[in-house]
DNA sequence: CTGAAAGCGCTTACAG
DNA sequence: CTGAAAGCGCTTACAG
C-alpha cells in the first residue's frame, strides 16, 4: 500500500537539527545560517520532501486557495448564446491558474445555478476557512456578492467592473477590467487610417428605450465607435450614427440580421465594427453570401474563430488581468492573499487594461 | 477585523456535550442517540458552525480532493486548431466541478506546459496530500502520468480510453469514455433511414502511411460510419469507402477542403458524417456557398455552433461521464476516494457511454 | 451512547 | 542563529 511520505520530523532527524530549523529552510530562509541552510537543503532534497499542505494551512491560518466560478458552455434551453459564450471566462481561469500556480496559490472551482446556490457557496468556503479570496465575474450594481464579500471581510476581487454601480471606483469594490470603448474605438481608427469612411456598427441590444443602457458593456463598446467616428468627422449628426449601427441579442443569426438592416440604410457601407466575434462571424457570413466581399470587419475577444476567418479582434491580454488580479489581491511583491489596504493604495485595486487590436 | 469563527470547542459548550459527540453528530449521526443529536443540531445550526477543513484534512488524513488539469484555448502559434479544441474539456471540468460538489469533494486545477511539468505537478499534488485522486484527460499508450500513478499506488481515472495500449481495459488504468464508433454509426443510419444513399465522411487524418491508426480515435469514429454503410449495403467495396470519404487537420478550412475532395468523385453526395463540430461547420459552408443545400451534415460534440448552424451532432453526455468518473474513483455510495479494489470489480473501472445523437 | 486523551504535521511565539 | 514547547481544530482510537 501507500507508503507514509516523509514528514518535517524525519528530516529534522537526518539533518541533525531541530523540525523547527527546518521549517525555517523553507519559509524563512534567512533566518538560518547559511551553511546550516545548505546541508537541510540537500538533506531535504535527498529525501524528496514535500510538506503536508493541510498541516501548513492549519498552523498557519492560511489557505493559499482562491476560489472561481465557472459556466457551463452549453446554453440551457434552445435559445443560443453566442458561440463563445464561455470562452473568455475559461482563458481567464486557465490564466488566473498559470499565474497563480507560480505564487504557490492553488485555484478551486465552483458551479451555482442560482445567486442564493452562489452566496451559501462563498459563505461556505470563507468559513471552511477552504479559500484565503475570492475572484468573482460579471458582478453588478448592488451585486449581493459584494455585500456578503465585504462583510465578512474576505479579500476578492472582480474581473469587470460592477456596472451600473453609482461610483465604479469604490474602495471596496477593488476590480480588474478591459477597456472595450478603447477597443473598439482603436478598430474604428484603425478602419479610418486604411482610408474607409463609411464604418459602421454591430452592438449587443440594451433594454432601455432610449437605446443602450448607459454604464454598461454594451453601451461602453459603443461609445468607442461613436467617439473615435465623432473625432474624425465633426459634422457627424447623430442620424448618421443611427444609420451606420444595429443593435442584436449575441448570436450568429443577429450579426448576419445587424449587417442587413445597416446595408439598407447605408449601401456604401466599407467597414463595420463589431461588439463581438460571433456577431463578426454573421456578419462575415453575411458579406460572404452576399458577395459584399470588400467590406471590413472587426470582432472582439481574439477568439479561434477570428482567426479561422480571419476578422481583425482584439485581445483581452488575460494573462495580463489574471496577473493584475493577483497584484491586488496579493500586493506585486506579496506571498499572501490580504485585505487591501485602502487608504495606502486605492489607486492600485482598479486597473483597467488596454485589449490589444489583432490586425487581420 | 475578521471575527474569529467557531469551533468545534464553542459548539460543544454551548451543547453541553463533549466536542467528539459534536463531531460524531457531524460524520456519525448513527452513533449518537437521537435526543442528543437533535439537541446537538439545533446548537449547530443557531451557531452557524462549519467545520475547519484543514483541521479535518490534516486529522483524517483525506484532502477530499482531486485536481484535474485545464488547457488554453487559443493555439500557440498560428495554426488554427478547430474552434472548438477546448470546449469539452471545459465542459467535462464544469459537469465534473457539479458532481464533484455534490459528493463534497473539491476540484482543484492545474496546467503544465509540458509532460515533465505535469509529472512534477502531479507528484506535488499527492506528496503534499492535497488530493486523494487525479482526473486525467487523453491518455496514450505508456503514457508516463499513468505509470507514476499507479507506482504512487494513488487513485487516477482517465477520461478516455489510453489509445493505442495493447489492453485498453488493463486493470490499472480505469477509465470512462464515450462511444465514438456507436455515435459516428448511428449518424450514418439516420442517414440511411432518412432515405440517403450516398453518405459521406469527414475524418481527421493519421500519421500511417496504410491511412488510419488502428485503436485511436480518428480510426474509431471512421469505423462507425464504414460499418453502419456496410452493414446496409454489403456489395460496398474499400474503393466507394474511400470514394465517400475524406482526411484532413482539425479545422474549418480542411472541412472545406474535405468537402470539395468528395464532390469531386462523389458528385451526388446527400449526406456527409463528420468526425467534428468544426469540419461539420467547415463542410456546411461550402455546401452553403456552392449552394448544394440538400446535402445534409453531421457533428461530433454537440458544441454552441451545431446549434447555432442547425446541423445534427453527437452529445457526449458530458454529466454521465463525469458521473460515471466518480462513481468509479469513490464507489456508486462511498463517500472517499480510494483505491479501486480490481479483483471485486474490474468491470466498473472501464465504463463506455453511448452519446446521443442530436437530430437537427 | 458518551467522553477524556492522543495526535495528525506543521508554524508560531518565545526563550536562550 | 537555534531549539523546546505550545497549539492550530479537528478525528481517531479507546476506555467507560
Amino acid at each position: 500500500m501507500k507508503t507514509k511520505p516523509t514528514s518535517i520530523v524525519e528530516v529534522a532527524q537526518k539533518a541533525g537539527v531541530s523540525i523547527q530549523t527546518v521549517s525555517n529552510v523553507l519559509n524563512f530562509p534567512d533566518r538560518v545560517r547559511p551553511k546550516t541552510r545548505e546541508h537541510v537543503l540537500l538533506v531535504l532534497k535527498s529525501m524528496d520532501y514535500t510538506p503536508n499542505l493541510s498541516a501548513r494551512r492549519l498552523r498557519s491560518k492560511k489557505s493559499s486557495s482562491i476560489a472561481v466560478r465557472i459556466d457551463s458552455n452549453t446554453a440551457s434551453g434552445d435559445q443560443p448564446q453566442g458561440l463563445y459564450s464561455g470562452f473568455i471566462q475559461d482563458e481567464f481561469v486557465y490564466k488566473l491558474v498559470e499565474v497563480a500556480d507560480y505564487r504557490e496559490i492553488k485555484v478551486i472551482n465552483y458551479t451555482a445555478k442560482s445567486e442564493d446556490a452562489e452566496l451559501t457557496k462563498l459563505k461556505h468556503f470563507i468559513k471552511s476557512r477552504d479559500v484565503d479570496g475570492l475572484i468573482l465575474t460579471s458582478t453588478r450594481e448592488n451585486d449581493p456578492r459584494l455585500t456578503l464579500l465585504n462583510s465578512m471581510n474576505v479579500p476578492f476581487l472582480s474581473f469587470g467592473r460592477p456596472w451600473g454601480a453609482p461610483d465604479l471606483y469604490s474602495t471596496s469594490n477593488p476590480w480588474v477590467d478591459v477597456d472595450g470603448q478603447w477597443g473598439t474605438a482603436a478598430a474604428t481608427t484603425m478602419f479610418l487610417e486604411q482610408g474607409f469612411r463609411n464604418i459602421g456598427y454591430i452592438g449587443w441590444e440594451s433594454k432601455t428605450v432610449e437605446g443602450l443602457t448607459p454604464g454598461s458593456v454594451p453601451n461602453d463598446r459603443y461609445l468607442g465607435w461613436e467617439t473615435a467616428l465623432g473625432k474624425f468627422d465633426k459634422s457627424m449628426k447623430a442620424s448618421s450614427f443611427k444609420k451606420l449601427s444595429a443593435f442584436g441579442e449575441e448570436s450568429i443569426e443577429c450579426g448576419r440580421e445587424a449587417v442587413r438592416n445597416i446595408l439598407k440604410r447605408s449601401a456604401n457601407l466599407e467597414a463595420v465594427v463589431c461588439v463581438s466575434d460571433t456577431m463578426a462571424l454573421g456578419a462575415m457570413l453575411e458579406l460572404q453570401v452576399l458577395r459584399h466581399e470588400s467590406v471590413r470587419v472587426s470582432g472582439f475577444d481574439n477568439s479561434p474563430m477570428s482567426r479561422e476567418f480571419g476578422f481583425s479582434s482584439l485581445d483581452q491580454n488575460l494573462g495580463q488581468v489574471a496577473a493584475s488580479a493577483l497584484d491586488i489581491l496579493m500586493g506585486e511583491n506579496g506571498n499572501e492573499i490580504r485585505n487591501i489596504d485602502f487608504s495606502i493604495e486605492s489607486t492600485r485595486a482598479h486597473v483597467l487594461l488596454k485589449p490589444t487590436l489583432i490586425v487581420r
